[in-house]
RNA sequence: GCUGGCGUAGCUCAACUGGUAGAGCACCUGACUUGUAAUCAGGAGGUCGCGGGUUCGAGUCCCACCGCCAGCUCCA
């Protein structure tokens, strides 16, 4: 049989010739570079990620992903949690085996052992995976039927790795692949690194419970985290800067700047200090601002429901366990066997709509725009609750557009003009995810139709990048979230648009058209903050403590050279408070470096000092905090300071 | 809610295998009156998260509860 042979194309148009069947790594090191060889991790081919063993057969566009490349790091992490699987199993036999996928900056593997790894474990297991690295195994792909590989795992008595392959047979699955290094299997499709000696370093993290299949209803399963890089140089810089992110946390900048605190006796529910308070002050007002000055009217409404309301919304029947139920004592002294009439509100969407239906409303009034900023509660799990990330009681910036439906759009376009407007005055970076219908969901097709075009109109027309995520709406009307990310990078929701038509049915909201006929407006839930609280938490950390003179809790610390000059200081910290300055003077006993370098500490904008001079000229001698060496420290007459203060205080 | 870890002064931490709690910073008082990131001296401050138990004796061991942390579930 002669030999036929490929094409292959490379990424930059170039072609070259093989002999059909050579693998891949092989031409790349016979046909391309020894270097290239030597770096390569995985391929694409024809637009799939595949094994570089895997053998060129048939015309090939042909893409090479080296160490450097982030695809090739994900695979290998993967190829890590495969290792650890090993490891896990040799030094703990009659563990099995569940999933172990790669995640943002690592890996995870859960198993199903009847006890929980200790940090013992963990660093036997770490050893050991090290070790199979350095063993330098090749990993190896085979395909099967079902048949065969169903009888593998059954025969290696792994009850998860059957089910999960019948699983995936019975979706129509008929040749399955399995990933082995050395006397190691795994049910897995892949693709995978050359040898477990691509991978430089693991490292493991940390274990927690996780459940199987994340049903709360399923086995728990212990999980081990790790990472893997392709070496030590990038694990440790890697894990350098987790530990500058850890620094930026909010609950220790919280402490340190002393924003906020919180008590056992009210778990969830921050108290805020004059500090704190002046951020969240400012954020309200900056919101209150920006809804009236863009067509939003505010409302107050009450904190307190009767459980009517709730039958009414559905969040009786539905959300129950997350509201905070308050007693009726005279249905209790009564024998009411259930005298939890009230509730506090959990979101303010329902009082809204009772607002609504106060007055008759016309389609001149439409959209009609209510803003709220009110306290909300919700019992969240306390498992659940952490920082001022997850919280019990918090207050949204909240705000629901009624309108017409051919004023979604519209609407849609300009909130999310005012949110980038808020995420880019204090520097936030958000990803947009677009949600669609959900399997269980109210409305008919056509409804759905008219909802996510107009949401996805209004997405195109204002050029933004968004990630779908379909299925993922609410089962009332799709959403538009958006997201951005702590300092140590974990994920949070912050602002959200959707479409509600089931509310309008519920609360039997109508509006009177031109027809002079009643008709039903479309309501859209909006926030920007999402929450005060959480929006806080990642401003703290977005800026590391060190705000912008209008959003900065003290703007301006007074020091004084010797307390001669104490009187006048005084009268420059009024003179400033009268223009709307936040300012302190600290006149306790102690040397003015001291004071600077706790003004400083306090990542406090402008340490101002005072001495005889300033005095003499009222002037002042302003330390800037931040600011590049050489111009840090500038004399300037007070009237100029307090001018420049008073402008960069305004609202971005 | 689930799994695991943790809980000592306002903060950050120490206290050998159970022997009866200590430091730095902060705070208070006094001295110093100083020119841009820590002046010196003295003082006060803790029923070791809460409640039981084991023990001659518990911060150290056991149980239950509360809270915090990580992850899971859920979610702004």
């Amino acid at each position: 049989m002669s030999e036929a042979s490929v094409t292959v194309t490379l990424p930059d148009g170039s072609q070259k010739q093989t002999a059909a069947g050579t693998p891949i790594g092989d031409f790349v090191r016979d046909s391309i570079g020894a270097g290239l060889a030597k770096a390569a991790v995985l391929a694409r081919a024809n637009g799939a990620f595949v094994d570089l063993s895997q053998k060129l057969d048939r015309d090939t566009k042909l893409e090479i992903f080296t160490t450097k490349a982030p695809e090739a790091l994900e695979t290998i992490r993967h190829d890590a949690a495969h290792i650890v699987a090993d490891a896990v199993q040799r030094l703990f036999p009659g563990t099995q085996v569940t999933i172990g996928p790669s995640i943002e900056n690592g890996f995870y593997y859960d198993f199903d052992r009847g006890q929980p790894f200790t940090e013992e474990d963990l660093a036997k297991i770490e050893v050991e995976a090290n070790r199979i690295i350095a063993a330098d195994i090749p990993f190896a792909r085979t395909e099967v039927s079902p048949d065969e590989a169903i009888k593998l795992f059954s025969d290696k008595g792994e009850k998860f790795k059957v089910e999960i392959i019948q699983d995936i047979v019975g979706k129509g699955a008929t040749v399955l692949s399995l990933y082995r290094h050395g006397d190691w299997i795994d049910f897995c499709e892949g693709p995978h690194g050359p040898s477990t000696g691509r991978v430089g370093v693991i490292k493991i993290l940390s274990s927690s419970a996780a459940y199987w299949r994340g049903d709360h209803r399923n086995k728990t399963l212990q999980r081990i985290y790790g990472t893997a890089f392709f070496d030590k140089k990038g694990l440790d810089a890697w894990l350098k800067q987790r530990e500058e992110a850890e620094k930026r946390d909010h609950r220790r900048l919280g402490k340190d700047l002393d924003l906020f605190h919180f008590h056992p006796f009210a778990p969830g529910s921050a108290f805020w200090t004059p500090k704190g308070t002046a951020i969240y002050t400012v954020l309200s007002s900056y919101m209150r601002h920006l809804a009236l000055s863009n067509g939003y009217v505010e409302i107050k409404t009450p904190l307190l429901y009767n459980k009517g309301l709730w039958e009414i919304s559905g969040h009786w029947g539905k959300y129950k366990e997350n509201m905070f139920l308050v007693e009726d004592s005279e249905a209790k002294a009564a024998g009411d066997p259930d005298p939890h009439h009230f509730s506090l509100k959990p979101m303010n969407c329902p009082s809204h709509h009772i607002y609504y239906s106060f007055r008759k409303q016309s389609y001149r009034d439409l959209p009609l725009r209510l803003h709220t900023q009110d306290v909300l509660h919700r019992n969240e799990a306390a498992g659940s609750l952490g920082g001022l990330t997850r919280v019990r009681q918090f207050a949204q910036d909240d705000a629901h557009i009624y309108c017409r439906e051919d004023q979604i759009a519209e609407e849609v376009k300009s909130f999310v003009k005012l949110l980038d407007h808020v995420y880019n005055a204090v520097g936030l970076k958000y990803s947009a995810k677009f949600a669609t219908r959900p399997p269980q969901r109210i409305g008919d097709d056509a409804m759905w139709d008219r909802a996510e075009g107009s949401l996805k109109a209004a997405l195109d027309a204002l050029g933004l990048a968004y990630e779908l995520k379909p299925g993922d709406g609410a089962f009332y009307g799709p959403k538009i979230d958006f997201d951005v990310s702590d300092s140590i990078g974990r994920k949070w929701q912050l602002g959200t648009v959707q479409l509600d038509y089931a509310a309008p049915e519920r609360f039997d909201l109508t509006y009177v058209g031109e027809d002079g006929k009643p008709h039903r407006p479309v309501v859209l839930h909006r926030a920007i903050y999402g929450s005060f609280e959480r929006f806080i938490a990642i401003l703290i950390e977005h800026f590391a403590g060190a705000f912008p003179v209008w959003l900065a809790p003290l703007q301006v610390a007074i020091v004084t050279v010797t307390d001669r000059v104490n009187d006048h200081a005084r009268k420059v910290m009024d003179r400033l408070a009268a223009v709307g300055v936040r300012v302190t003077f600290d006149d306790s006993n102690g040397t003015m470096q001291a004071k600077v370098r706790e003004a400083s500490l306090q990542k406090i904008p402008y340490t101002i000092v005072i001495g005889d001079k300033e005095v003499a000229s009222d002037s002042v001698s302003v330390r800037t905090f931040g600011a590049a060496e050489q111009q840090k420290m500038e004399t300037m007459p007070f009237d100029a300071f307090a001018e420049r203060l008073v402008r960069e205080a305004k609202y971005p």
